[in-house]
DNA sequence: TGCGCGGAAAATGTCAGACAATTAAATGTA
DNA sequence: TACATTTAATTGTCTGACATTTTCCGCGCA
């Protein structure tokens, strides 16, 4: 576990790749104990509040957990799905909401990796991921939902049919396309009308996944993906034009 | 920004959960300076080392840069795709090794997702995508080339034909499965019979993605994840032999 | 007046040493 | 043997200090 060949400052990033590497390389395995906080300090010839800096910018990726206590250290972290989802989110969103990316580019990835979802879905689901969608839709009926509330079943109900697909990777890749979209989706104000329209192809798409229809989930995900694409045009027209 | 009601201990992980949420819900904007490390001190009632730690796991998200000298300090940074991809590709790859993921629900996941691409890329690939796509079939053709380079290649041809789409948010949820794959493709071996039929199959996709042809692109997708998943059952049932 | 240079100031980067808190193992005792 | 106690190892936190880097401001000089 070496370094040195780099650049002047930063120590504790040094440190902390040095260690990164050999985690993601895997020199070092699951539950495997890392030295003491003093034992690499003295290996890397820094304090120990510097190898702190280094352990914690580790902490952070949730690529190593600590224990307090004798015999406790840093230890190599089994890297969780669920925490797995939820760094891919915050960078997800992160990434949507300072970059100005537009609203079309990030409904048309989303729509196109859900759709990849839809076969699978169709073969594999489960009652409870149809059970999941059908209460999602109900909710969607209700009156006095407000639009954030709306916004948020709609993830509910999208993340059920990509879970549909039996697949975890493939839940873990689109959880960051469909969550980081809500923030953008928020901005739309969702008139009675668009609620009867989106409730109804969701029923559609529920549909076809319970008959294990494929090909009619596809088209009502297409038909889904189009629309929600003139709603967010639409919404962005008007914030245009206000705020000018 | 306030903390406080939680846990008694690790008290920096609760200060970078603090400025990360401001981050995150966008009370702080790119290139907003935060309070130095001495004011964060007194603000949150901790010493500076504390408020390092806090502020090293957030510059391990990429969420703040550090400038040193006079009115330098910690920033809100504007997270770059390239930062992004780097990030979500380390979480992937540690998610599929450590998580004993087997290689058809990967396999799967990345075609699935890959296919999604293929109607865009035909749609709107440059010249520059299928400049590379075919440098790289070329090398893929090259005797004694290694398995890993082999599998290096094949990554780069497929990051070609994922950036065709021409979607940056498309490109980037799908660095993380296709370059995620790569470690479980390095345990195959290539065959010079294998490598002809996936040269034949690279070939086809590249001609279809440049006749703007999705459908055959998609069949010969489906056709290069089927041969893949076979390879990959070969070199996974071989190691388990091999083990006993 | 205008320009360059140097020092002051502000901030992060690093270090040393100390103490508190926590936990598992070793030890002692009924 | 079973249980309580001590002990040692280790992380968590604090204090204080110094080094380094960078910007700003004012001063001297042309």
């Amino acid at each position: 576990m070496k370094t040195e060949p780099k650049s002047p400052s930063d120590l504790s990033a040094q440190i902390a790749k040095a260690i990164r590497d050999a985690i993601v390389e895997g020199r070092m395995i699951v539950d495997e104990r890392l030295p003491s906080e003093a034992e690499l300090a003295t290996e890397f010839n820094v304090s120990r509040p510097t190898v702190r800096e280094a352990l914690k910018r580790l902490a952070a990726q949730s690529l190593i957990r600590t224990q307090r206590g004798a015999f406790g250290g840093a230890f190599v972290k089994r890297l969780s799905y669920e925490e797995a989802y939820g760094q891919h989110i915050t960078t997800s969103t992160l990434l949507l909401s300072m970059n100005a990316v537009r609203f079309e580019t990030a409904c048309e990835a989303r729509y196109a990796l859900e759709r990849a979802c839809a076969p699978l879905a169709a073969q594999r689901r489960t009652p409870d991921h149809l059970a999941t969608m059908r209460a999602e839709i109900h909710r969607q009926g209700q009156p006095g939902l407000s639009d954030e509330s709306f916004c948020a079943s709609d993830v509910t109900f999208h993340r059920a049919l990509v879970d549909g697909a039996g697949n975890p990777v493939l839940s873990y890749q689109l959880a960051g396309a469909v969550e980081a979209m809500q923030p953008l989706m928020n901005m739309i104000t969702f008139t009675e009308r668009s609620r009867e329209e989106i409730v109804s192809l969701h029923t559609a798409i529920a549909d076809a996944i319970e008959a294990k229809d494929a090909k009619s989930a596809d088209a009502n995900l297409e038909e889904l993906a189009a629309y929600t694409l003139t709603l967010g045009q639409d919404a962005m027209e008007k914030r245009a034009r206000k705020s000018e």
